[in-house]
DNA sequence: GTGGTCTAGACCACT
DNA sequence: GTGGTCTAGACCACG
């Protein structure tokens, strides 16, 4: 399930993080799961624990996960819904990117394609 | 005309680069125009020579500047097209990107605004 | 195993990148070596961290190793491979030197000689 | 005749020491020639007279050219002797580069071929 | 412990 | 004056 990139430049524990967002917002994690221990993914993916452990503190510092001590961790009721409010929250980002696009001779068009492209796909996935 | 945050998580260096690859692609640097030596940025910006020094290497590296020593540095003749290049390879990138806003209920329709947005900016800021 | 020459014309920096890529196409580093850590190379060969730091950037840079933060710097998959095309590359600036030879009284017979000694050590070493 | 490049991270005065080294070593320029004056070759090639003043006071403390204070500078009488030396002299250092070629996979014959595609060339323009 | 960034300030070569 | 390199030493994030 969690696969981690040593060579990336982006911390191991933020791969984590993120993958685990992924996971939420897609569905594959929902509300009440309970996700993988410290030491089960620091073994399956070759780990420091202490790096998962991060990983860990950082999603129950932004109320994703909670930990019950001695079970396990465990996705809260409203993570879906938090992360789509940070997702919201990274257009204004988006329009700072667009803009450096539009810049570079990309047309308008090929925007529009990429986006019915992605919208396309999730729709076939939802009918499944 | 340059700005950096140090309270940035993102390296002051950096900064620079990704300032000055915007000025190359807004136009406000063009092809032979000379960018302001190490020791004035350092010292317009309050910083160490040495971190502004490693920001043009950057450039350097990436071709979007040459250093001529005892002169200055310049924007070299095809920089702005290394950049177009550039953008271009990151429109896969903008993808994972949108599908994740799409999972987060964002409409395709807010994202063409978002689009029309910009462009409609973008055709405004040619006329003149 | 690295040594510096700090009086050389040859950044001290640019030594140490030059030397790691000697130990690489000789394969005493191999794919997924670690190569000493900053601080201990910087000590040993009594050079400011930052010196070492800038050579290792360097090497990363063209793909020759990766830097773990935490952990250390590895040489990655195919630096070996990336070399020998680089080294491929640098034949054209020979014909140039070999011309300026040709019309300094070098006979080709001494360099068919030179060829072929650097080419007979080679051999005898790979018996080994 | 001369001609520089400020993009390159060669000095520029270096550059019109090599290439008078190379219209000596070519025939170009022979014994008792006069070349350029400082304001001569300053003015066509743009350069800061200092540049070229430097130029030429590194040909004559190698012996290759002398000034005439009042008339300009010309070649020395064995200005092409004193080079063919200085490239014999260079062949330690391209047997340490020929080494590293038969590392990156560079087979004999690859040489051979350059050396006599060179070698033929000379041959060819001799007889002109 | 690791690498990455930054400051402070020096020296050099080049123009 | 310019950029390029280096030392000395600090602080941070990461594992």
């Amino acid at each position: 399930m969690y696969q981690v990139d040593v060579m990336s430049r982006v911390p191991v524990y933020e791969q984590i993080v993120e993958q685990t967002k992924k996971f939420i917002l897609s569905g594959i994690l929902t509300a009440g799961d309970q996700i993988p221990t410290v030491r089960q993914l620091s073994a399956s993916l070759s780990l420091n624990p202490n790096t998962v452990q991060k990983a860990f503190k950082e999603l129950d510092r932004q109320g994703l996960i909670y930990s019950a001590p001695g079970k396990g961790c465990f996705i809260t009721a409203n993570a879906r819904g938090i992360l789509q409010q940070q997702k919201r929250g990274e257009l204004a980002a988006l329009e700072e990117q667009l803009r450096q696009l539009s810049m570079s001779g990309i047309k308008k068009e090929e925007l529009y394609a990429l986006i019915d492209q992605v919208y396309e796909k999730e729709k076939g996935e939802k009918k499944v």
